[in-house]
DNA sequence: ATGACTTATCCAATAAGA
């Protein structure tokens, strides 16, 4: 079974990238973030042509995560447990369904802006909550996917000096990673196709992706049984090339399953 | 080559991204 995830950032002009990347690239599964739509906005039609069940959540501007399928798209959830509000309102950043016995999450994490933002403490609160939920629903085959907004290691930003102060870097944020591993998930590490690290943002600007100037912060966590039957993963940076593509990168897993296919 | 931001929205200036 292939699975995927892509921050798309805005699924409506990005429509014929995807289109023609999942007729090259063949996942069964794709987990979409940033679609910055409304469900009604959603383009199910254009999916479905293709081949895939599509559940969206999504609520306007912002944000707005989607999972499509082609392999069944069933027990569909939205949001986590007790997931925290932001000004006063709960965002679009978590789908959950179940796809050929495999429970699979599309994760936003909130950006944090800067340390001293509210915006921070609500990501950190907000990772508190993935855990705990993944913890609740305890399979034993699940994968979270997605753009987790959060660099790893130092080795995971093109140039650690850049990121003094900033967000995404903090140990604070990745504690909160280290602890989905005590909440026994395992990170599935994908390769680059090019370059030492699998970069998965590169900014729009100051031609940071010929540069190569990029972070990995789309990241992939899966159950340990799952994990271990990872036979490829991989960053398809040849997707972030050319005019009109997202700013993000997507990540293919390629996991033998027991069930069909 | 990979080329100097891009998006949705009260349509145009703004907020947000990271």
């Amino acid at each position: 079974m292939r699975i995927a995830t892509w921050n798309i950032n805005s699924i409506n002009p990005r429509l014929p990238q995807l289109q023609a990347w999942l007729a090259r690239t063949e996942p069964d599964v794709v987990c979409l973030q940033e679609t910055k739509c409304p469900d009604a906005d959603f383009p199910d039609q254009a999916m479905r042509d293709l081949g895939y069940e599509c559940a969206h959540h999504g609520d306007g501007r912002w944000n707005g995560v989607a999972i499509l399928s082609r392999v069944g798209l069933d027990d569909v959830r939205t949001g986590l447990t007790d997931q925290p509000d932001f000004e006063g309102k709960s965002e679009p950043r978590a789908i959950a369904a179940t796809c050929a016995g495999i429970r699979i999450w599309s994760l936003y994490v909130p950006n944090g802006r800067e340390v001293a933002h509210a915006h921070y403490q609500y990501k950190l609160r907000w990772l508190d909550a993935l855990r705990s939920t993944v913890l609740q629903e305890s399979g034993e085959r699940v994968v979270l996917l997605g753009d987790f907004n959060i660099a790893p290691t130092d080795a995971d930003v093109w140039d650690r000096s850049a990121f003094e102060g900033a967000t995404h870097v903090t140990g604070a944020e990745r504690a909160k990673l280290k602890a989905l591993e005590s909440a026994d998930l395992v990170e599935i590490a994908p390769r680059p196709l090019k370059y030492d690290v699998a970069f998965t943002f590169w900014d729009y600007r100051q031609l940071a992706f010929p540069k190569n100037r990029g972070m990995r912060i789309d990241l992939a966590f899966a159950a340990p049984a799952l994990a271990r039957n990872v036979k490829d993963a991989y960053v398809d940076r040849e997707a972030r090339k050319g005019k009109g593509t997202s700013d993000h990168a997507p990540i293919v897993i390629d996991v033998e399953t027991e069930e069909q296919p």
